[in-house]
DNA sequence: GGTGTTGGTCAACGCTTGTTGGCAACCGTA
DNA sequence: TACGGTTGCCAACAAGCGTTGACCAACACC
């Protein structure tokens, strides 16, 4: 018979032995992803980092993009905006997105692939479409609108990202998160609820 | 005696015979550069496309890094905001930012690079320091609030172009240049002059 | 016409990359 | 104890990289 390596749980996931591996790996991924963008980020420097061999990613993510796809599945948990004040959406939205870079690389990680590969920008569509897109539209007056509207948020949240993790400008780093949210909080504001100009 | 293959010309420069094969290599480079990224932008391709062969890019730029070096001189050309009404110079930026980038492909070059490789994140620091720090200066009020107002700007006008010109979100391409300094003007002149939130 | 500089090609170097297949150790089951 | 699936390491592959040096064809000068 199959021999069984696995445990089941309490709740009926199982837990494999390589299970700390595959973790590993995903860790190691993330970090020079984060650091070194698609390219330069080498499968065997990501085995190193995790103290295995290079060919234990390829068995357990198949290819260096199974990898990348496995290592940054994103999600930005945006919150609710119908539950905020109206006039408040703006700082919100900035505050939530600080916290995110802050505490989490695969952001830095997936904006990095994004501005080298083809594979990674179209990642980048997709979240935007998926996740602010429908935020935006809690929003924002007109249906129509929506897209634009959303695109200027984003450019504006992303290229804070940018020039604060990615570029790392030293005045946009100096800046705090409470200086950050009172400058851009109504600039996120304006672009989502002020009329047309 | 040396032998002399150049040709002095009225204004006192010379003219070499390989000076066309230059061109063509700063040509593809800067093309390769911005559509690729620093390391999926070969030697290889490049010469490819100049039609000549690898060996060639190294004896006139030395190495990858001087090649690029000498590809994204980059000069943003920005106007003297001493001589623009106080309350135009946001939409004055923006505009001039836009021409900049829609005709120029050297700054998705650099912006690519700045993501993907330390040295571009330096030069990019360089771009900052150098050429907007000074219009900056010659704009905000109060002297030390200077590094962190351009930056601001910086965010929001490197973000632009991030979800334009590299990730090519739709809703980012669609808005016209006009739409673009009716929202976008507003937030840099904030960002410079207005008192600090 | 000989000479030395220039513009250019060609073949190769050493290295790193993603990827593959074989092989040894482990471990629960029978 | 024997079995068979799982985990892991090792060595190698083919391809592509930046880079180098030898070599040849023009060409300008003495």
């Amino acid at each position: 018979m199959l021999a069984n390596t696995s445990w089941p749980t309490l709740v009926g996931m199982t837990v494999r032995r390589s299970d700390a591996t595959r973790a590993a790996i995903l860790a190691a991924a993330r970090d020079r992803f984060a650091a070194d963008g698609y390219d330069r980020a080498t499968i065997r420097a990501i085995a190193k980092d995790a103290r295995i061999d290079p060919s234990m990613v390829m068995r357990y993510f198949g290819s260096k993009d199974g990898l990348f796809a496995a290592a940054v599945a994103l999600d930005l948990r945006l919150p609710d905006l119908t539950r905020v004040s109206r006039d408040e959406v703006g700082r919100t939205l900035v505050g939530h997105f600080l916290g995110l870079w802050e505490e989490n690389e695969e952001l830095t990680a997936v904006l990095r692939v994004g501005a080298t590969n083809e594979a990674g920008a179209e990642r980048m569509q997709g979240i935007f479409r998926d996740q602010l897109l429908p935020v935006a539209r809690q929003v924002c007056p007109d249906p129509e609108q929506v897209p634009a509207r959303a695109a200027l948020c984003a450019a504006q949240l992303l290229g804070l990202a940018l020039t604060r993790y990615v570029l790392r400008l030293p005045p946009a780093r100096a800046l705090t998160p409470e200086e950050l949210v009172a400058w851009l909080g109504p600039t996120v504001q304006r672009y989502l609820t002020a009329p047309s100009p």
